[in-house]
DNA sequence: GCAAAAGTGTTCGGAGTACACCCATGT
DNA sequence: ACATGGGTGTACTCCGAACACTTTTGC
């Protein structure tokens, strides 16, 4: 049996998409009183877990991720690290630590972490809670300091992908112009012009045309492109489009 | 007597500017034997220290920044976090913990935060020990996992420089262009067209030419311009310039 | 045939890039 | 007077922004 590092421990903000939704994947916490249908309370938290004490926290990470989904190489970066004193200290929170026989007195660092994959199916039970995709904007109070850390994982998630190629990571592995455009409209809150779009993803090699088209749509069925990283390594040019 | 938090620490990368260098401020580490001229081993840190118990993450660094610097109000950005188990256990490390009274098998969570600044006198003795500035080029093995957070620092600081204007803080308050010129060079490591330069800089607004220039230069003295935080929180767009 | 999304081209202004010479000061 | 870095303009290309209609499919 591995023990854990009971004062580190990572939280993953789990982005998927859907449609013309960002979802978070949420776990269900509900402290249950003496009598079987007496509930304290009911809310939720972000996925996460204590580390081994033997492993990195970015196994850490996957770990969370591979119990959760069953998927391995899943898109995940670290982007903030949250230890404010009083971070656990909220009435309920308190009694929940202690409820699951944990000291609500023990500063724990937690190492965020967001993860980007297309919304599909997940574990739905996961060390005994339910666990459910909620769009980001019906998300209300959570539990601990979760609704920081969720925060911040989209201000990172914003950052990286105006700079970087990451929409294709909450795409399946093929999909239409149309579901990438309308990725970055919903990760970057804002909308671009379909002509304009086009023309600038046709520039990049990295994105592949295929020679397949969707089926089963009730309207002209559109090409469908994948994107491959190893052209995008090979062609990338580190622009300094610096500061402005 | 504050208690510090003895698994949480805070390391700071303070990155300073100076002609056409960039320095890292780093601290002397030496063990001494049995006897007064007994060294066992002698080399250099990046600034850090624990966490008080009550204290935020942030407010340890501003500590650290101010003990060293007697200066407030420095540009200091968290980056990454460093927590991997053997992250401590090089032999000389080991030694440095146990000689200073602590342990060297418990595992320390380190989070890492760059400053930014301009070269010049800062407490050239901290806790007993030496502190001095030494070129980026010219940093050897650091104790630790030193080199490993110092490479990550320089990262996120190029990625942060290509996409927001914090050239600036590793000048004085008032500069001439072609030492702004000279900062992003020297962090992007590249070179840029004179005036080509000039033309992109004339643009920012919050970039304010001032009715001051150089003195006592062996040259035309160059003009001295000031970088005006509230003009650009004001006239910033939100680049979509987006990931190309 | 109609609803729904796919797909396509032009014009204009602004920004990036390449490139060479004169100017003001201290010594 | 000379060495040193300061300061400036033009031509070309490419990109971003604005803007409207035809095409293909399922029902």
């Amino acid at each position: 049996m591995r023990k854990y590092c009971d004062y580190i421990s990572v939280d993953c903000v789990i982005f998927g998409f859907e449609i013309d939704r960002l979802n978070v994947l949420l776990v269900d916490r509900t402290l249950r009183g003496e009598g079987e249908s007496d509930i304290e309370f009911a809310d939720h938290t972000l996925t996460g877990n204590h580390i081994y004490e033997t492993e990195t926290v970015g196994d850490a990470a996957n770990r969370v991720l591979y119990d959760l989904t069953g998927l391995t190489g899943i898109y995940l970066e670290q982007f903030k690290t949250f230890a404010h004193p009083d971070r656990l200290k909220k009435e309920n929170d308190r009694k929940w630590l202690l409820h699951d026989g944990r000291d609500p007195d023990k500063r724990i660092v937690s190492i965020g972490y967001f993860a980007l994959l297309a919304t599909q199916d997940v574990t739905i039970e996961w060390k005994g809670r339910n666990v459910k995709w909620v769009p980001y904007h019906e998300i209300g109070e959570l539990a601990f300091d979760h609704n920081e850390i969720l925060e911040n994982a989209l201000i990172a998630l914003r950052n990286k992908a105006k700079h970087e190629p990451i929409g294709f990571e909450l795409l399946p592995e093929k999909f239409t112009l149309s579901q990438l455009q309308k990725v970055y409209e919903i990760i970057l809150d804002t909308e671009f012009d379909k002509r304009n779009f086009r023309k600038k993803v046709a520039r990049m090699k990295y994105l592949i045309p295929l020679d397949e088209k969707q089926t089963g749509v009730a309207h002209k069925p559109a090409r469908l492109y994948m994107f491959s990283r190893e052209v995008y390594e090979k062609t990338k040019k580190d622009l300094f489009d610096f500061w402005v």
